[in-house]
DNA sequence: CTGTTAGCGCATTCAG
DNA sequence: CTGAATGCGCTAACAG
């Protein structure tokens, strides 16, 4: 392994001048830079990041926490999406990324420990969110950097969060479901442990009471995140006596079991019934229909906490704020107009 | 931070006895080790790794490396799936992930130059596999330790790798087909630079050819993964004189797009067409009809590429091998009895 | 602008 | 069975 001190000698230098010019520290003559950054690129040189970590306490590593992997919604292509937003901040910075799986919340709960105790990383993203997270409650009482992707359920100011506006999004794509005639509208969501579910389900019913239409009985629907295809929800909706004529559905993978249950009971969207969700995952285009969906952004998401999170771990005193990154909405052929 | 020596002084003993029961080393008395890990545990001493890295030379760190993250098939569900297979084994024996990212073929190389050279990690695990890949070729050059999920393209006998008989898989799927009645079968797959892609190419070939059944023209179709969602490949298909009765699709999330541009073209599924899949992902139960697809078992690819891996990082002279994963035929319904 | 000196926290000889 | 000494590779004062 070739170190400091090889180039050091190569060039004529002492360990300090290389390290120097490793951190390009202005006060070295420009000469010298150029005959070290020489020497270090023909010995091959790297800097190890263990021994610079021990002695300047910076990882220049950041973590990101999965949620638990029993949970099937690892399987939404969001993560690998956030995950590329992450990665191109990461590797433009030159920092690394630490991924955290576990199969419990405990498990969860352990790796972090691990990774702040032991140095592992200067900061962590939190890929979830989630009521009473003991990772959140452990990071806060350290007092170790942390953002979050989606919105804390509390100390909403003291936490640097990266979100959308779920709510003016749920209203939104609701709204445009009105626009187009619909006045019976129904809205499937995850848990209502969720932040995302409430808000956008908030924005829906406001959209219906700035109309002045009715939240009907049966309407609001949550289930369990991915459970059987979101196919127990339609069965409910269907068997209503007034069916609704369009769903808001919280999540793309969530709308493609949503779509196949409707249509083997034989109601075909748009026809009969028009359909809007969220995420803008790639499959939301080959859904057939392909759906009418909110694109919100998942990459910058991503990347914006990143960029957050690295703000913070090198300015530890900067204040918390919360980051909303802007959706829009995608157009397909999920809708019809109603009557 | 609570060190090594901070359990030290509180025991009564010297670090390096401290270091000794870490390493759980067995010529410390039970005694003292029941003293100095009640100690540790009372002042919450956790091990810094860099401080280990530096002195002992290992990581206990290992590398994913992601394709580029410009292609689209990121968003496949393989890759939670995989990394959750990793993950399961990582954390049980306290490894820890570096996760690399990299928008270009370039930009990947660097990341894992980086994580070799700066001793980041351990070893590595490949989670593609192409054609004359720069990093298989950097990584055998330095001689440092790499598993490969796939089938490597050159010097099978060499790079120790994870894979599915992809070519028994896809015989056998086919065969599914036949036995149902099919003869006219036709085959879409990814890119043909792609191992997997080809296996199972050959292995419906194979199937054909014992079957005494013909190769038609125009029946194999190779299209850029997710292009379009399998559209164009549809389309050709459909324009064909003789139109197929079955399609033997690589991947599920192209299925999905087979399947809407095949319904859209009015062609029903399984009534006129029957499909088979590859992968088994959670969209495939979804889909309607739900795919009858190969399982490969994508969380077992992971652990098992993780335990070989974490095992050649010990032993470095262990020998290379090839771990063949079971797959399992899900049958579903998108085939039916043809004639 | 550059060299010298001290560690960072731990594992590992080598003694005992 | 345990302690003392040394160094892993690098950064950070402190001198100059």
């Amino acid at each position: 392994m070739v170190t400091i001190k090889d180039v050091a000698k190569a060039t004529g230098v002492s360990p300090s001048t290389v390290s120097r010019v490793i951190a390009d520290n202005p006060r070295i003559s420009p000469d010298t830079k150029k005959k070290v950054r020489e020497a270090m690129e023909k010995l091959g040189y790297h800097t190890n990041i263990h021994a610079r970590n021990l002695a300047a306490k910076s990882t220049r590593a950041i973590g990101a926490i999965m949620p638990s992997s029993a949970d099937k919604a690892l399987q939404n292509p969001f993560f690998p999406e956030v995950l590329r937003g992450i990665g191109a901040v990461i590797h433009e910075r030159q920092y690394s990324l630490t991924l955290s799986s576990g199969e419990t919340e405990q498990e969860i709960l352990e790796e972090v420990q691990r990774m702040v105790y032991g140095s592992y990383v200067d900061g962590v993203i939190l890929l979830y969110s989630r009521v009473d997270d003991p990772v959140v409650a452990f990071l806060e009482e350290k007092g170790f950097p942390f953002v979050m992707i989606g919105k804390p359920f509390s100390r909403l100011d003291e936490i640097t969060h990266v979100d959308n506006d779920n709510f003016t999004a749920g209203k939104q794509i609701t709204n445009h479901l009105i626009a187009r005639g619909h006045d019976r509208i129904a809205f499937i969501g995850g848990s209502k442990d969720l932040f995302v579910t409430r808000d956008r389900e908030s924005g829906y019913q406001s959209a219906l009471e700035d109309a002045g239409l009715p939240v009907r009985d049966g309407y609001i629907i949550h289930t369990e995140f991915l459970k059987s295809g979101g196919k127990e929800a339609v069965e409910q909706l269907l068997s209503l006596a007034v069916r609704p004529t369009g769903i808001v559905v919280t999540d793309d993978l969530m709308s493609l079991g949503v779509l196949s249950t409707l249509e083997e009971s034989g109601v075909q969207v748009p026809r009969d019934i028009s359909l809007v969700s969220f995420n803008n995952a790639y499959l939301s285009e080959i859904t057939r229909p392909a759906l009418t969906t909110v694109d919100i952004n998942i990459y910058a998401l991503g990347a914006q906490s990143a960029m957050a999170l690295i703000e913070r771990t090198i300015d530890k005193t900067i204040k918390p704020k919360r980051i909303i990154v802007p959706y829009n909405i995608i157009y397909r052929s999920s809708v019809r107009e109603y009557k």
